[in-house]
DNA sequence: CAGAAGCGTTCTGTATACGGAACGGCAAGC
DNA sequence: GCTTGCCGTTCCGTATACAGAACGCTTCTG
């Protein structure tokens, strides 16, 4: 969700490189062979491995080819984006953005069972929409929020303070957030 | 032996450049906002947006953060797997299997401007939910469609047939199918 | 209108990622 | 032993990604 502070996460170099590394052996690559495939230098690789390079999107998109595995497998964890409030973990699922300039991002939304989790205004007429499918969750503008349970859905104005909280447990939904067209 | 100067994809720049654009706009982050957020220059970031340079992993993972997506939500093409029919393009986005057995899948759904798509039961306990978030559907059981605008949302049994249609152009939503536990 | 503030783009010097060459290590063959 | 071959690492000159400054543009504000 907007605003929100990644986990400050180790240099991401050092997870490259482990999973480049990875690939390789997996795919029975020697460093050299790997690089001539991949049309880079071997000396760029045998760095980029070390983990004291920095490569550029092509650098990689170059060795994605070759190891068999879309440029994410080498940039991904896998995993979506964690919020770290302990609160609500949000999983980007897709962005969309429509002719019309509007934007649509989908999340898997988990609420923990207690904790409220309250968040800022986004821009002036955007909508969320949340479906819920497991649990209830309590959510709305700040002051007006519903209840919606496992099989419900709800949607509210965003350009105000919202908030997100779980009743009788955690609950896992569907949130929908469409930003309207109109830059900054 | 250079095997692959590959049948020329796309550029991974313009993907990337696309794909930060449209989450700064999401955000409503100016392009200096989000380059001093960042810690990177303004100058970089235009450049960047144009598609005319090739960013580095650590100018990538900078940006990551204040965008609130994880690395692969700048490099991902943000799609899953398609089940095209000519009518009706359903992407699924994520499958979740939940403690007491049942499954929640979630796609990123399309329909075609013209043409109507049949979709047979599904096991008896299963709802579907549809999102508009562009367009008019009608959809549900058969016999008892309503029609969806942009904004608007539906849901419905999926345990007898049901039907997909746009009216008045195509539509795209989120579509969310729940089955209950127990399996076949 | 002038001035200020903010935007995105273009310019400029520096740091560094790049490909390729040169190097040392290890194994198999003559 | 001395090759020959391939490995991964380190070095080097060049291209370029970077931060920041300078610029033109638009939108307020007095």
């Amino acid at each position: 969700m907007p605003e929100d502070k990644p986990t400050r996460d180790v240099s991401p170099r050092a997870a490259v490189a482990r999973r480049i590394t990875e690939l390789r052996r997996a795919q029975g690559f020697t460093l050299s062979g790997l690089a001539s495939r991949a049309g880079i230098g071997k000396g760029t690789l045998s760095e980029l491995e070390a983990g004291t390079r920095n490569p550029t999107l092509e650098t990689l998109y170059a060795l994605a080819g070759p190891l068999g595995v879309p440029l994410t497998g080498l940039v991904g964890d896998g995993t979506g984006h964690s919020v770290p409030d302990g609160v609500v973990d949000a999983r980007l699922l897709t962005v969309r953005t429509h002719d019309d300039g509007g934007t649509t991002e989908v999340f898997w939304l988990t609420i923990a069972a207690r904790g409220t989790r309250v968040s800022p205004p986004h821009r002036h007429g955007t909508v969320e929409h949340l479906r819920v499918v497991r649990g209830t969750a309590c959510v709305g503008p700040s002051g007006a929020e519903v209840l919606v349970r496992a099989g419900e859905s709800s949607s509210w104005p965003a350009d105000t303070g919202h908030t997100y909280a779980a009743r009788d447990g955690s609950a896992q939904g569907v949130l929908t957030i469409e930003t309207p067209p109109g830059g900054p």
